[in-house]
DNA sequence: ACACCGAAAGTTGTCAACAATTTTGCTCTA
DNA sequence: TAGAGCAAAATTGTTGACAACTTTCGGTGT
């Protein structure tokens, strides 16, 4: 994310743990940028759920480090629109509203079948092979039902995909839609897991593995709509106060 | 940019002045967003070159602000390519390398096409007049030969065609690239400005009000690759130590 | 004159204390 | 018991001082 072209930064030797459950030993270096990774992961994952509270003092605690360096990753994270800041309130996973959750998908079917495209097009054959091991990481995934897997793999597709245009911009606009896309799904997903539907990123694949263009692209797109159709955004969300209606009282 | 949901910072008028020169009345209250608007503004009117040293006590003398303010600033504009952080030496206005700025471009070309073309395809109406007085803005200034006036407003054509879509999520990755793109046409800008082809935005309008997406996504791949072919990005940027090179010594 | 070295000045990075605001928990009252 | 009001606790926002690092400048020796 942000790179000092010269940074050294000094160990932080920590043996405190995760941000929620999962347990890595801290890298020696802690910045910016990795503690806005690990709280893509964590989102990506749905480990951490829409609304969740990111306090100060416990992202200090769990990365072993000072109070600037999470309130500059967290001001990162609300610029990405993972996190939103309230004044004096803090930090907390986005909520997406169905307005924005449609935003994000609409911009992604703009996006990513001309990505898609361009890939298809013209692929340097190392990607490709990324591609296709990726795939039979799905595949296995689901052969076990290791639905967080699953889930993680699903995404990472995606942003794989734009990697594969060689081109890193790309890549990273797109990451910051499927993650965003991550918690939308979490919202809104319907109960019937269709928010990864089993063969499309294969066939995908094999568009792409032709050259076809066009089929890429139309791919990604109906691709994107079927999971944008699985989603459940008719009702917008209760807002505080709306809380009668939901448990069905008034 | 970033946005409390319940801080009362009094938003303000984000016209152009520059940063260094020009005296606008600083808003009451300035904010993170406002300073990352103002230098945005600065970059896309060539007013800041690229490597210009962004001093932390400068800034903050110029906005009245405190250092807080102006680090958040920094750093939400170097996670988007704008400024370059070096630990202990401070901020610099990005300085893209040609592979960058072929990056930029490759990006735009890939992205840009598919956003005209959805607009072309369905347009708000209110978008539609907002594009032409856009034009007739343009005319205008060439007209009178407002050079910094055009330059200007040639970038933000491109953002309104992304606005255009109704979608807020293309309209800020397409503002991110096409800020880029100025501190480039500034680096790599040949002597005679191809970069802002004189008809070329009326006849993608002319495409998009016509509906026909086809023509237009073509117009618009062929009219940034006119624009990146006008630079002249060849040459790999000198690195420091190969002076001796550049002045034909060894 | 030139290169090298070291101290001083200037700039950035970090930390800890303080201020401002929200949240929690308690008490009192109807 | 429910609710309003108030004080305590907790959390966030801000500021200033200090540490770490880089750059500049002047002196020294060859």
């Amino acid at each position: 994310m942000v790179k000092w072209k010269r940074g050294f930064r000094k160990n932080v030797p920590t043996d405190s743990t995760s941000i929620e459950t999962a347990n890595k030993a801290l890298p020696d270096q802690v910045d910016e940028a990795y503690i806005v990774e690990r709280i893509y992961s964590a989102v990506m994952e749905h480990r951490l759920p829409p609304a969740q509270k990111l306090s100060e003092l416990k992202l200090c605690e769990a990365f072993g480090v000072g109070r600037m360096r999470v309130r500059h990753a967290l001001l990162l994270l609300s610029d990405q629109g993972i996190v939103e800041l309230e004044a004096n309130r803090g930090a907390f996973v986005a909520s997406p509203s169905p307005k924005e959750a449609n935003e994000v998908f609409d911009a992604r079917m703009v996006l990513e079948p001309a990505i898609a495209r361009r890939v298809a097009i013209e692929t340097p054959p190392e990607y490709l092979a990324m591609l296709k091991q990726h795939i039979s990481l799905e595949d296995e995934a689901r052969k076990y039902s290791r639905g967080a897997d699953l889930i993680r793999l699903s995404g990472e597709f995606h942003v794989k995909v734009a990697l594969a245009s060689g081109n890193l911009i790309l890549r990273r606009v797109i990451r910051e839609l499927v993650t965003r896309s991550s918690l939308i799904v979490g919202l809104f997903g319907a109960s019937n897991h269709m928010d990864c539907p089993d063969g499309e990123h294969s066939d995908l694949l094999g568009a792409i593995e032709r050259g076809d263009a066009d089929t890429t692209a139309s791919l990604m797109f109906e691709h994107l709509r079927k999971i944008k159709d699985g989603l459940d955004l008719a009702p917008p969300r209760p807002k505080e106060g709306d809380l009668k209606d939901i448990l069905g009282l008034r």
